[in-house]
DNA sequence: AATGAATGAGCTTTCATTCAT
DNA sequence: AATGAATGAAAGCTCATTCAT
């Protein structure tokens, strides 16, 4: 019946984790935590419950797997303009996190979920608040080079007014116009 | 000896309400609603089990009552300078929402996860969007008058921000400086 | 508030009582016992679920209240013709067999679900096997008199005719045609 | 090592039903609907509380359950003897009905009971009906074949009757004699 | 690696009954 | 006599998790 070389084994199990990192993510991100049951990913990712628990130990830990790979991708995807001026700089922060906020919309929902759930994941609150200083200190960073008065007040706006865009963003979804808050947000801070 | 008036029943009946309302509100907001139990939120207002269902039909009803509670009690009070001129009238909206935020706390961590959660309450969600509107024709308003070049895209930008300060605060709690940012906001739009 | 004279109290307890009986006869009939509650008993009957226990000391006490009731009211109903004729015995019978059935309809009705239900009330039992004897020895002692073959077969006969006509009854009721089955029933007994 | 191929799961499955089905008739037939608990069944049945879930959607989909598979088994047992004569038919259907009624007693018994308890299961109502109409067809047509003056009187006598038996014999048990009133019948009906 | 039947703790909800007034 | 707020046991049901195959 199922007899397979090591290597083929490795290709399925990868193929296997995919599939159910996917549907959970999916699931989770569209209908909230508590509203997906693990049959409902297993059947979703086309797979039995049983191998669920072969690659995860829990539905906790599904979850945190889907954390854990989205970080991956993250981190190998942004390449940091590190020959720019401040002020391009800024304009490449701005654009990559607008871009970011379209492409990984699902994971942003999860994460914005997560965050406000905290209480329940508590390994959400160490990367809110990682994120949250990166974004801090690299402001202030880029605000201070560009000789502003209050560049760490400066940072503080920034930083929340992205969180503000993300979440407002997620909540009216398509009637939300991004465009036109970036426009604006272009307007003042790099003019 | 004779039957309890119709007002002595009514005394003790909003006593009651008020009890189970409290627990719920304190408990929904600081471990989530699927986090807490109907036991749970008994035990907390010191009541049974059943009498919550005496006030509230369900659980879910028992949530709709704290928000609607929460309005209700809103409502009365914030009083709008309105002889006021529009940059004192800004200053008055900024100092209402930072002191909202550290009153009403428990009730903006609710409110905030629900938002969220919408998929499952979708009574949140004409909340969210009324406020979300209300916020943005006021300031797009009050920036109008004061002959900003962009009145629109600054509203969208001030309804972000306070959006993503309330995230923030609600995220890290006494690590959040509401102070430091609101003087940024001060000097930002009131000077 | 209240104070009353003897008399005044006894007239009260018993309209009191009467109102209970009388909705919880209609409710527990035409909706079940289970599927009715004690304060929907009391809603009906305009009185409240605390004054009910003053006067049963249980649910189930209550129902046997019905019982009790109904039967007392049965006995002093029905007059004996001791004088006529066998053939005229049987004919009275049928047709207070039949009289019964349409006047005490709500009340045929739940005995009739009761005695299907004698597990849980097994004073039901009793009542019910009591009726069947009766109505056994009186049908054999008039098939007798009129020089039946087999008095006993045909009492055995008649008497389960009469439960199954109760049954179609209720079951059907304004489908079933009762007036159809008794002129059988007379061409075949009484002609 | 391979997983449990489809047509085992299969037979696990439906043994698991038939030990889940078989308990809650005896159960239901013998104590009534309201007065088993799904727990009780499950006690009974071997099996753990979930697990019932697994095959039925709900209690009530229990009891149609049940219903669905009696009708089921009792549809390829009674073979119909086209061939023979009137009277012939008669005496195989007075057969039939007193022997369904002792080897399905429990099957009756319950039927009986939903029968009276329509208003909470009204699937029952339509199957009462249709039996009800298919013996006073197939009667009228037997007593018209031999000649009886009012065949629809005496079909509609003879459903009753049966109905009438059924439930005697249900609610007197072993303290009623079938084989009696089989007799008397055979006499009036056959010779 | 993969399956899905089976478990049981824990959930929301109902309701007969009690009791202070 | 009369009220209805309050109780708590027990119900139906869900679902993360285990396990034999």
């Amino acid at each position: 019946m199922c007899p397979k070389s090591p290597e083929q084994f490795e290709v399925v199990r990868q193929q296997s984790r995919r599939l159910i990192l996917d549907a959970a993510l999916r699931l989770f991100a569209n209908e909230g935590y508590h509203a997906v049951s693990v049959s409902k990913i297993a059947t979703e990712a086309g797979v039995s419950k049983g191998l669920m628990y072969n690659y995860f130990a829990s539905k906790d830990a599904l979850l945190k797997g889907i954390i854990d790979d989205a970080l991956e991708q993250a981190e190998s995807e942004f390449t940091w303009p590190a020959e720019a001026s401040p002020k391009e700089q800024l304009s490449a922060t701005i654009d990559y996190v607008f871009l970011a906020l379209e492409q990984h919309k699902t994971m942003h929902r999860l994460l914005m979920a997560l965050t406000i759930q905290m209480h329940e994941f508590d390994f959400i609150h160490d990367i809110a608040l990682a994120k949250l200083n990166q974004y801090k200190a690299l402001f202030t960073d880029l605000f201070s080079k560009q000789g502003y008065d209050d560049p760490e007040g400066e940072a503080l706006i920034l930083s929340a007014l992205f969180d503000g865009i993300s979440l407002q963003y997620m909540v009216l979804d398509s009637d939300y116009d991004l465009n036109a808050i970036k426009n604006s947000l272009t307007k003042r801070y790099l003019t």
